[in-house]
RNA sequence: CGGGGAGUGGCGCAGCUUGGCAGCGCGCCUGGUUUGGGACCAGGAGGCCCCGGGUUCAAAUCCCGGCUCCCCGACCA
């Protein structure tokens, strides 16, 4: 471990580590409009990675993918009264263009659930249409008031999948299953971040949805981040599109419609839920470099050694890069790939090559071990493995030590200062909502006993869970 | 939009009170010595001091106006 540390320690500023991680570890830049940002090399690579996984889940539960257009019609957004009213605070209008101004303002889509209206009603005419399963990656601009970078910027990248279906039934449990299948599948196997999923109270609820599911997630100073969403629409968008089937009896139905998405929010979620006071901590599954073999010297042939273990390890699949600029001293190069996360580091140098070993470095532990110079590449996949369940081990008891049961609005109030209260609904009262936000709380979802989804905000015997929230 | 802070080489800052050669640390370039946890020595490059106006022999510094960014609160993936 370095001597001193490069960040600024979580537990003395832990906005400023977050701060301090985005520029150490070469992921973000502010960009030039307030609230934008140029995301660089490194964080763009884990961006490419979280869209690759995601992606494979969604085509898995038969999404095809398509790209809508960055411009909407203003109109179009005015056609459903709850959406328009919800994004209107946010939204940027191109007025003028061609150098004159538009006989009709065009809006920088802020998310596409009226494009995507407007298209399914072209493209569904018969029940055999049905189920339409769509997905598009995209940019969207909402101009935040308060952006902080990879959580809320004004732009931002992401997927947002639309679908329509026969029955609000089929809309339902398919809006569930990528709540499952999708994200949480990907946050806890790829980026080992346990979440908790449930079902969105009233007032959290997406402009124009009849129901917002979301995976919640929780950072290592507590705080509660939705990772993802995902919505039923019910047939609001369905009737402001004429989004409009005809049934195998013959008659004119109107489709139920959903809607989920997840952003580049999510990089943010890897740095504040993995990340220690050395910086990132990459999980082997998503990490675009699994494995560094570091050259510390190129003495008594230690550099051809280090080739061949990189060449090895890659023969066996793992995404392994090999650091010979021995130009660089030891402890800078060291420095940086642990900054950036990478999973396993192999340091190679004359007393290695002399021992017949070489040293193998966890970032997740820190621990280093010495390891047979043939058998490193052997080792390497079962070591990424392991710590991959470390990591989803390590989160998931963090997470159930920071979860307290709570019997009253005031109890709940004490343990939401240091991670997640559960309430039972019912005594949350009437203004239990309003109560909590006078302290900057909030409902993040709403569980069964079991953490299940509810399928109501009526159901008996659900739980609120309650927190701090980016 | 309310409250607070800041704009000076790539980054972080000092200088401003009391006007007088534009500086420091890090980074960068060259050469050398180094290298097992952010190495060292020597040399070097790099500036519209946010913008506009004013005062003055002289403005980074004083005055007036504007712009931008950051942090804290109300809306949000």
């Amino acid at each position: 471990m370095p001597p001193k540390s490069v960040l600024t320690p979580q537990s003395v500023d832990f906005p400023q580590w977050y701060q301090d991680v985005l520029n150490k570890a070469e992921l973000a830049d502010n960009g030039p409009v307030r609230g934008t940002m140029v995301i660089r090399p490194y964080g763009y690579a884990l961006w490419e990675r979280i869209q690759a996984e995601v992606d494979a889940r969604i085509k898995q539960a038969g999404g095809q993918n398509v790209y809508l257009p960055l411009f909407i019609p203003e109109s179009y957004l005015r056609k459903e009264a709850e959406h328009v009213k919800g994004f209107s605070p946010e939204l940027a209008v191109v007025t003028h263009a061609g150098g004159k101004q538009l006989e009709e303002p065009v809006v920088v889509r802020p998310t596409s659930e009226t494009l995507f209206g407007e298209v399914m009603a072209k493209w569904v005419q018969s029940y055999r249409d049905l189920p339409l399963l769509l997905n598009q990656w995209a940019n969207v601009v909402r101009w935040e008031l308060r952006p902080r970078m990879f959580l809320r910027t004004t732009e931002f990248l992401w997927q947002e999948g639309h679908t329509a279906h026969a029955t609000e039934q089929d809309a339902a449990s398919y809006a569930l299953r990528i709540l499952h299948e999708v994200y949480r599948d990907f946050f806890t196997q790829v980026l080992a971040i346990p979440v908790l999923v449930g079902r969105k109270t009233k007032k959290e609820r997406f402009a124009g949805a009849t129901n917002t599911m979301t995976c919640e997630g929780m950072m290592r100073d507590g705080k509660a981040l939705q990772m993802a969403t995902s919505h039923e629409l019910g047939q609001t968008f369905a009737k402001a599109f004429n989004i409009n089937y005809t049934s195998e009896s013959g008659q004119v139905q109107i489709a139920w419609t959903t809607s989920w998405g997840s952003s580049t929010r999510m990089v943010g979620a890897l740095i504040m839920a993995q990340g220690d006071d050395n910086g990132l901590r990459v999980p082997p599954q998503l990490a675009p470099t699994q494995a560094v073999v570091l050259l510390v010297r190129d003495e008594q042939g230690a550099g051809e050694k280090a080739r061949a273990i990189a060449d090895a390890l890659a023969a066996n699949g793992v995404r392994v890069r090999l650091d010979a600029d021995v130009a660089s001293s030891f402890g800078r190069r060291a420095t940086k790939w642990e900054l950036q996360g990478i999973p396993v580091r192999i340091e190679v140098g004359p007393r290695d090559v002399a021992a017949g070993t070489v040293t193998v470095a966890r970032r997740d532990t820190g621990v280093k071990m010495p390891v047979s110079l043939d058998g490193a590449a052997q080792a390497v996949p079962a070591l990424l493995k392991e710590i991959q369940e470390a990591m989803l081990a390590q989160s998931s008891a963090w997470l159930a030590s920071h979860i307290a049961d709570a019997a009253t609005l005031e109890e709940a109030k004490e343990a939401a200062q240091t991670g997640f209260a559960r309430l039972p609904y019912a005594a949350l009262g009437e203004n239990g909502e309003a109560e909590l936000g006078l302290q900057a709380l909030s409902v993040r979802c709403l569980q069964r006993e079991d953490g299940s989804v509810p399928a109501s905000e009526s159901e008996p015997g659900i739980v609120a869970i309650i927190g701090r929230a980016y």
